[in-house]
RNA sequence: UCCCGGGUAGCUCAGUCGGUAGAGCAGGUGACUGUUAAUCACCCUGUCGGGGGUUCGAAUCCCUCCCCGGGAGCCA
């Protein structure tokens, strides 16, 4: 029986002089005097296998001369030294068998470039094409690096819910869960009544599994999620989506300085995976996507982020002498044009800012000794601006109960996060990673809705 | 959601002053060739995003809606 190869490994191999067999795609065919050329793809990695084929062989006129574009065979045949120049191996053909045809009339993938937003109508066929194949590889390779990083320092993986009922970060961008006759809601008091829905009260898609991580950090001591996180905030950028991938760590007996530590680690670890693992796929986007991608991966790996206070940050930008559209003051959010100054100007690569006053932050953030500060810091990225945002957590029962007062949080739905400070608290923290953004910034392509295989964003959920 | 810029052949685009459309690529046919974004010749392809209006006449001007891109806000 003949071996059969994914084409990654035979080209890796070379076994030269052996029947082998490979099954793919026909990427495209090149017709000579007296047999054909195939390129052959098979997912496995980018390049193809050129396979020849005598016009002597059993089925050429009738079936390997229609041979097109996305057509799938089965190819065994003796593997060769490739004569010309291009490649070094070749595959003699001794039987092609074709499983599916695809009319090239209609089939919507052409032997040219197409543009992202034409491939994003195909979704189903543009994992076909180099670019969009090689960043499945990417974004896959990258998943299993999440875990092992975290796997190799004692982490503990925790699934947090995707349906919840604490909506702890405001409730205007979450989707709700229901189960209720949408064309006959029972009412109470004016509104919905939630109370008869499947939960006996509201339930959303979670917006982030922080908060029940901190319970698993709290027991576990280092834990991490990786799982989709959905917003349902109308925002139609090239790096926002509603459904997306987040990865939240949680380390128990950790402060802000060892979180922003294990962030940069973090960070610094995927670039390097990607690079060693998909070296192939990455050179594609050098060449046709971003050509700074290998200059600022390698900045991003031989120095140490930039660490600056917000309000550092805020002098710097008031120094700057820069006309900005949005006034730079203290106690204002860093808009993105001030971000962008600070990473991609004067530090130009990856820039960390911490302590930002507490005003502009959720509640479980740790406030700091100065009482205008709180433990919280952001990752910025050139070209892509926040990777990350984390923060060390109010461990403090008193000061997390002020703040929860501070903010009229209504402070019954927070007995269980409460409790968690009430018995053996301790000084913990964590961040979160926007998986599709690191994607974006491992792989330079501009627009999020590529690095997803199934993008959702306002108005689209199709596939 | 707001501000800009777009939507014309399967794809990427051109289309002047308002006179109902073109190119390249793809596809088809043939020629040639250890080719590799193959090359050469010929051929085919249109609800000009949808709707409404102005006009003798609209791809072109006006209104409106939809979609896409860039930027902003929100954030990861």
């Amino acid at each position: 029986m003949t071996p059969s190869f994914r084409i990654a490994s035979l080209l890796d191999k070379q076994p030269i002089g052996q029947a082998v067999e490979i099954n793919g795609w026909v990427r495209t065919r090149r017709d000579s005097k007296d047999f054909s050329f195939l390129e052959i793809n098979d997912g496995s990695c980018l390049r193809n296998l050129q396979v020849i084929v005598e016009a002597g062989l059993a089925n050429y006129q009738q079936e390997v001369l229609r041979l097109s574009t996305g057509c799938s065979v089965r190819v065994r045949g003796m593997l060769a030294a490739s004569p010309a120049k291009g490649q070094s191996v070749e595959l003699k053909a001794a039987e092609i068998w074709v499983y599916g045809w695809a009319d090239p009339e209609t089939y919507p993938l052409q032997k040219k470039r197409h543009s992202f937003e034409f491939l994003r109508e195909i979704a189903h066929l543009r994992p076909r094409t180099n670019s969009l194949g090689a960043v499945a590889r990417v974004r896959s390779a990258l998943s299993f690096a999440v875990h092992r990083f975290f796997q190799e320092r004692g982490f503990q993986y925790v699934h947090t819910p995707i349906i919840t009922t604490s909506d702890c970060e405001g409730a205007g961008e979450m989707f709700t869960v229901t189960a209720l006759d949408l064309d006959n809601l029972p009412r109470k008091e004016g509104r919905t009544d939630f109370g008869q829905d499947f939960f006996g009260r509201q339930a959303s898609l979670t917006v982030s599994g922080q908060l029940e991580a901190e319970i698993y950090c709290l027991a576990l001591g280092q834990v991490y999620t990786f799982g989709p996180t959905f917003r349902a905030e109308n925002s139609n950028t090239s790096r926002h989506l509603a459904e997306f991938w987040m990865i939240e760590p949680e380390m128990a007996f950790c402060d802000l300085a060892q979180d922003m530590a294990v962030a940069e680690e973090f960070i610094k670890y995927l670039v390097r995976h990607a690079r060693e693992n998909c070296a192939e796929d990455l050179n594609l986007f050098a060449g046709f996507v971003d050509k700074n991608l290998p200059a600022r991966l390698e900045a991003v790996l031989s120095q140490d982020f930039a660490r600056i206070t917000y309000s550092e940050a805020v002098e710097r930008l008031l120094a700057s002498g820069r006309n900005f559209s949005y006034p730079v003051a203290w106690g204002a959010d860093l808009q993105s044009e001030h971000e962008r100054y600070l990473c991609e100007e004067l530090f130009q690569g990856p820039l960390i800012v911490y302590d930002y006053p507490r005003e502009i932050k959720p509640f479980y953030m740790r406030v700091n000794d100065d009482g205008k500060t709180v433990a919280a810091m952001d990752i910025l990225v050139p070209g892509i601006g926040e990777i990350v945002g984390g923060s060390q957590r109010e461990e403090r029962y008193e000061v997390l109960l002020a703040r929860l007062q501070e903010l009229g949080l209504n402070q019954a739905d927070y007995e269980w996060y409460l409790d968690l400070r009430r018995y053996g608290s301790v000084p913990h923290s964590g961040f979160g990673l926007g998986f599709e953004r690191l994607i974006q910034f491992v792989s330079g392509m501009a627009n999020i809705r590529e690095v997803i295989p199934f993008p959702r964003t306002p108005g689209a959920a199709a596939f």
